[in-house]
Formats: C-alpha cells, structure tokens, sequence
RNA sequence: GGCCCUAUCGUCUAAUGGCUUAGGACGCUGGGUUCUCAUCCCAGUAAUCCGGGUUCGAAUCCCGGUAGGGUCACCA
C-alpha cells in the first residue's frame, strides 16, 4: 500500500511551495490507492508560530488538496506532530547509543558516520550518489531534548510505513544522511523522489521576503484555488496531450512521477492570469455569483451580481475585477468628460432614453441609435460619452446593457448630474 | 570554496536516437469582429548553453567546459 507524507513546519503561513508538494504527493497517493499523510514537523519550540498550523491546513483545504492522517483528524499511526512524540525518538536514540552507532557530545546525541559511499535510485533523478565522507557525525538528538529534523523524519517515515518520500530538491543533501539511519536501524528505506524546487524571477528558491509565497494572498488577489492547482500542475509536469486547462481529478488519473521534469521551473504568475481568466469564463455563473458574493463578504447583493455576471464573466481575470469593472454598477462615481461634445451626446441621450416607455434593452438600443443619426453623432464618441458619464470610466461592459440594469430613474439622474 | 542537482523560445513545456524546416501554451506584435475594454478568430515573433566524442543518424547517449541552483546548523 502506498503511503506518502507532507511534513511542513509550522514556523510561518501555508507556502505556496508546501502546496506544491502537497499537490504531487496527493496525486501520486490518489492515482495508487494510497493514503496521503499530514504530519507536522515541530521540534523546534523556538520557530514554532501561532496559527501557522491553522493556516496550513486552511490553505491545503483551500486547494481541496485533503489528507488521510493528520494532527487535526488523527489515524492509525498518530499522533503526528512530532513534538508529542518525543519518548519514540528517545528509544531509538537509547537503540542507536547501545550499539555504539551514535555517540554522546556535549548533552547532544551525534550519530557515527561510517564513511561508506551512499545512495539511492531517485524516481525523477535517477542514480544519486554522496562520497560518505561528506556526511560527517551530525547531531540526532540536541540537547533541549527534541530530535533534530534528520532524525525525527526517519523515524517517523519507519513508523508510519511511508513508501515514497517525495519532497522538494532543497532535501537531497540531507537524503544521505536519513539513508545512514535507515541502514543503522537495520530499516528498509523509501523510495526518493525529489521533485523540482519553485524558483522567482532571479532564478533563486522562492523567499518569504520577497515573493508572494502565502496562499492566502493568491485568495485575496482574486485567484480561484482551482486555477492555481492547475497552475501548479503545469509546474515541473506537462499533460501528456498538452492539454493546458484541466482539473485535480483528472491530474490525478494522469499523474506519475516519470512526467516530472528535473530543471526547477520559474513561479511566473503571468500565465496564472490567463489560466485563472479561463476559469472565470467557463464555470457556471451560479458558482461565479457564490465565489463573487463571498470574495466580497456580502458586499454586494447576490441578485445584482447575476445580472451583471453576464456583462463580467469574459472580462474578468481575477476576482478582485469584479469591482472595477462593474463597481459604477452599485454605486455613483465621478463623471469623467470625454470628447468635447459631451453636453450635446449627454443631452441627447438623455431626451433619448426619458422618452422610452417601456424600459428594455431593445428599446434602449434603438433609441439611443435613432438619436445618434437624427443628430448626426459620431457613434463612438457619443457611446463613450455617455459611459464616461455613468461609470466615471472610459472602460466598461457593454453600456447599453449598463443602462438597463441600472434602470431608468437612476440613468436619467446620472445624466443629470453629470451635465452639472 | 567542498559536495550534490540541473540546462529546449522571455516564461511554462512537448519530443524518450530517425516521422523535426524542433511542436503547443502564456506573453508580446499585427489583423479581423466591436460603442470602449475584453471574449472569440487569424497571422507573426522567438529556443535545443559551448566544445568534443559514440552513431548511417543526436535536443535526446558519453566526456569536458560554462552557467544557474541547492546544501554544507544542537533550522526544518
């Protein structure tokens, strides 16, 4: 039975990174009937942030990427944070003291290196091999009592019958060292799989610093967690039929660890954008009008928002769109005068418009068109006109279909103040 | 610096020794549709890091350079 792991820290947020891993690991667990494990690496009190454990598993959760065991819903081989299994490591460290492979120093526990060659078959890499004399006698065990991150992981992964370690390129140098212990303990190792690490535009690991690395600011910018899954899917992966668009289920039923690439690809969200915008455009307006009324907290009536939806839907990237583009919609703006015929278009459109009965949009159409040709009007100096004067803005949806949702009291009052 | 990993258009990538004048996507540029902006459609732009080998044949295999990255903690 296959079995894999994420193991973050909690010394921070969600990092889009962990959701990349997370991603692969959930995959490859999925697409071979395994089980995907949360465990929580926490045996650095000092480094340990409040809510950062929340913030991990609302943002994996976010992604819809779930796990099978964790902290927070418990399972077979729990607990899984490791600050509450420190009496395991102890016996092992007792095991390893015993039989001489490890060593007391200075109230801390080192294990002996046997300076043999180490390696391992790496499912993207292929054959990697370390000189054992690079892996020198490094602390297991420090001396305020909790393992260190080499050891723990060994551990951990033995007792909780991980298969594949899958995890990022940044872990191959520790690799070696988690093969000694493995070898020491007399345990079987994993199989390895080291994928790619995300890198920023200077080519450089992804840093908290300077790139947005938090999930919870792809949210807030407006990004649907199913895009940028499919974002990251493309990362380091290809779709066998070079498909571009697709969703979790089927990376899933496609994945494997063959398709991986080695190089480590650059975040660029430029294509995030469009992949998003594809979102947007093509799942149902019912579910557009739920993401648009919870991203702004109810800010805007539902009703409302699925008239307008219409008018949005193929012009939206991301969420936070909604608003300039169709904020003009729910409240006045700033009239903004364009040509220098304004008050003639504005008047006109507005003798145009009073004189309708009827309020439809067919009526509105040719009303407005009548008018512009008795006049004589450039017709799109005079439809630029008369948006700028009720959006305040030169760029909006379609504005004849502004103006009937807006409704004709308040049309014909935005006219007139605009002429003021 | 030691060790390790990597190397195809600006970016994400396809190609698993021959169907390749290296394909797709994003971006960008130009055009069409259009009351603006988008959408949609069409076209264009642009890459196998360099040098040696192996082979009838190399983006693909090997070696060497170069470049980039990772890692060298009682952090994870």
């Amino acid at each position: 039975m296959v079995r894999v792991r994420i193991a973050p820290s909690p010394t921070g947020f969600a990092h889009v990174g962990t959701a990349y891993t997370a991603l692969f690991n959930y995959a490859f667990a999925k697409k071979n009937g395994g089980k995907f494990v949360l465990r929580l690496e926490d045996t650095d009190i000092k480094r340990n942030v409040e809510g950062a454990e929340k913030a991990i598993y609302e943002g994996l959760t976010w992604l819809g990427l779930t796990w099978d065991e964790g902290p927070d819903i418990g399972g077979k081989y729990a607990p899984y944070k490791q600050s509450e299994r420190l009496e395991t490591y102890k016996q092992y460290i007792e095991r390893l003291l015993d039989s001489g492979m490890a060593y007391r120093d200075e109230g801390a526990v080192r294990f002996k290196n046997t300076n043999s060659e180490i390696s391992w078959n790496d499912k993207v890499r292929g054959r990697i091999s370390f000189p054992g004399e690079e892996i020198g006698d490094f602390v297991i065990f420090k001396s305020d009592g909790f393992p260190t991150y080499n050891f723990a992981v060994v551990i951990d992964d033995i007792l909780m019958k991980i298969t594949h370690v899958i995890r990022g390129e940044e872990h191959i140098s520790n690799t070696p060292r988690q093969i000694a212990i493995y070898q020491a303990l007399g345990e079987k190792m994993p199989f390895f799989a080291h994928l790619p690490t995300l890198r920023n535009k200077d080519k450089k690991k992804l840093s908290k610093r300077r790139d947005p690395v938090d999930l919870r600011i792809f949210r807030s910018h407006g990004y649907l967690p199913q895009a940028l899954v499919n974002f990251l899917c493309l990362l380091g992966w290809s779709h066998p039929k070079e498909k571009e668009i697709f969703d979790l289920g089927e990376f899933v039923e496609l994945f494997n660890l063959e398709r991986v690439r080695k190089a480590g690809p650059i975040f660029d969200t430029e294509k995030l954008n469009w992949i998003n915008g594809e979102y947007l455009r093509k799942i149902p307006k019912s579910k557009v009008k739920n993401q648009i009324f919870e991203f702004y907290k109810g800010k805007y009536p539902k009703e409302l928002i699925s008239r307008i939806i219409p008018l949005v839907q193929n012009r939206m990237r991301n969420l936070t769109e909604f608003e300039s583009l169709a904020g003009f919609m729910f409240e006045r703006k700033k009239p903004l005068r364009v040509t220098d015929s304004f008050e003639w278009h504005i008047k006109a459109a507005f003798d145009a418009l009073s004189g309708i009965k009827k309020w439809e949009r067919q009526a509105i159409d040719e009303g407005l068109i009548n008018k512009v040709k008795s006049e004589g009007f450039k017709t799109g100096d005079f439809f630029m006109d008369l948006r700028a004067s009720l959006s305040g803005s030169r760029v909006t949806p379609p504005i004849n279909d502004c103006i009937y949702i807006l409704g004709k009291d308040e049309v014909l009052e935005r006219l007139s103040l605009s002429l003021k």
